[in-house]
DNA sequence: AAAGATTGAATTATCAATCTTG
DNA sequence: CAAGATTGATAATTCAATCTTT
């Protein structure tokens, strides 16, 4: 199994997917700066493709695309933070700029006067649809590249 | 083949390392979103290990071990930007702070008087070696999840 | 007191402009 | 003028402290 598989939440869905990883000689070090340099090269493509076309960047992406698939397109910020793998307080000022940007509004959480929801708005949604198709050829590139079908 | 392993300038070393990867179905998204999210995962590890044993974080490593590499102990600072994925900007920051540390050194080029090496010294070498235990606990628990041998 | 979220101060990263040498 | 590297202004991230509600 290659290294992303077993973190991944994901790999439950019906899109099965299979690594398997045979290392002939067990280099943990070759390895790890194999995957490193594979994100940062990806990654950064992606970031480069999206300024390019003048779209925000991919912190904003992850934050749309969380809200796309949650039910009713709305989450708590503390499930917006583990979504995207930040800290609370990162998220916080990364909501108030999308929020600024109109792609997502604050709600009040009915049984709960503590919390706040980001929910999706249209324009937020529209404009995850046209960082989708940057995003997209990236990835693809990148999978295809190794083999994939 | 894995991800990794075709964006890996490291493969061509002595430790081969051969990753086979199957998807059943194509799905780019799950598959990348699982890449991400190990890499999330394990970088997140590594730097609350660092920070607990009140070591520099992550990116410090980097340079101290590219530095380590290097003939001579010795690259100019484009090649430690290189090395590290950074920015020319963000790369004169960080060596400024890690040559503030006494870890490393900067040096005049004979041949190239606007250029400058960063030398690690042996404070830089000894912090490196503290450190690596630290990195490569984190590193060989997450291959052997996947079952390296 | 603990959880959810925000704010202020300090660190770190990014963008454009600058300076020196080839 | 292009390459190597740094600097200044700006934006984003992090840490600790705060505020409200449970």
């Amino acid at each position: 199994m290659c290294i992303s598989t077993y973190y991944s939440a994901y790999a439950h869905s019906a899109a099965t997917l299979i690594f398997m990883t045979a290392r002939l000689k067990g280099d943990d070090l070759a390895t790890w700066r194999a995957f490193l340099n594979a994100h940062a090269t990806i990654v950064g493509q992606i970031e480069a493709d999206l300024h390019q076309e003048g779209l925000p960047p991919l912190a904003w992406y992850d934050v749309l695309w969380a809200l796309h698939e949650a039910p009713d397109r709305r989450l708590r910020m503390r499930e917006v933070a583990d979504h995207v793998v930040l800290t609370r307080t990162g998220m916080t000022r990364l909501v108030d700029r999308i929020e600024a940007a109109g792609l997502l509004r604050r709600e009040p959480v009915p049984d709960d006067r503590r919390g706040a929801f980001a929910v999706l708005t249209d324009e937020g949604d529209a404009l995850l649809r046209r960082m989708w198709p940057v995003y997209a050829r990236r990835v693809r590139a990148a999978l295809e590249r190794v083999g994939g079908t």
